[in-house]
DNA sequence: AAACAATCATTGACATTTTCAACTATCCAT
DNA sequence: ATGGATAGTTGAAAATGTCAATGATTGTTT
């Protein structure tokens, strides 16, 4: 997803009236400055926001199931099919037959793709912090913490 | 935007992985689900998240051209042709001629648009209450105070 | 144990959205 | 006045999202 603002250092003329405290507005346009980020920092290592999520959690030793995956990234079963196809041929993870679901199939990493993760993570990790460097260490762990909570109810 | 996750009431087992903790990850889960709930509360108006975002700002008073609206709502101009296209077509919304710039186009509301957007704004901000109603108002103002400051490094 | 509905991964079709390049009209700087 | 940039518009191409159908397998009901 890419962004056309070219405006995006300080605060727009129009951030003035009502939307401008929308949470939905501010959601949309963090996440798709971020995801400019993200994908710039991905884009050495031939992988992108998702199929970065899909290989994390392949590398996570929680074992996903692809239906798993779809659920927790918010994407239709066949997206995740074809993420699990491109990282496979490129030898990043395989496929194992799920052990009490034979229907099921569980994504695992590679040797190959846990050295990539390794990399991967630290260009994200740099990225985010890029992106969130203008809140203190206490504001970006309280915004972690309310979209954590907003999303999954968590007490944390 | 639609959300096929089933289990977004509780934190699902793979949040545990150290993605469940990237902001990536949080807003792009958060966004689409609000995106849901925003675009199911507008149905009634015949409106969609980025069209009452036009029409609010077409609202505001504030004047704003499609360039400037564009960039706000990090929309390709051409995106946003569309967009005021189908709220002039329903008499939502007015093209005028820019006072300074005859290129620009303003986009400004009509009475008829502004009657449907306050009933759309009361429709939204019950649907925003109900995405973050697991925040207490404190935490609701500072998740969007945070937002904010992250997006355009305002002191706030 | 046979039949049943439900679920998982997959495929392919279809719709929507994004991205981009061209074009006209207008602006601004020289 | 000329030339280069910008606003809006159009249309085409690429990427993404959505959905229905399928075979394999599961759990459930008779």
């Amino acid at each position: 997803m890419a962004v056309h603002n070219k405006e995006a250092v300080e605060a727009p003329r129009l951030a003035a009236a009502s939307i401008g405290n929308d949470v939905g507005l501010l959601l949309a346009k963090l996440h798709a400055a971020g995801s400019v980020l993200n994908n710039r920092a991905l884009v050495d290592y031939g992988l992108r926001e998702r199929s970065f999520s899909v290989l994390t959690l392949a590398c996570s030793g929680l074992e996903p199931t692809q239906r798993e995956l779809a659920d927790f990234l918010s994407l239709d079963p066949s997206q995740v099919v074809t993420l699990v196809d491109e990282l496979e041929r490129r030898g990043l993870v395989q496929r194992v037959q799920g052990k009490q679901d034979r229907r099921a199939k569980i994504v695992v990493s590679t040797a190959e793709g846990r050295k990539m993760h390794t990399k991967a993570r630290a260009a994200m990790d740099a990225a985010e912090l890029d992106q969130l460097a203008v809140l203190s260490e206490e504001e970006s762990k309280e915004l972690k913490r309310l979209l954590r909570k907003a999303l999954w109810r968590t007490p944390v």
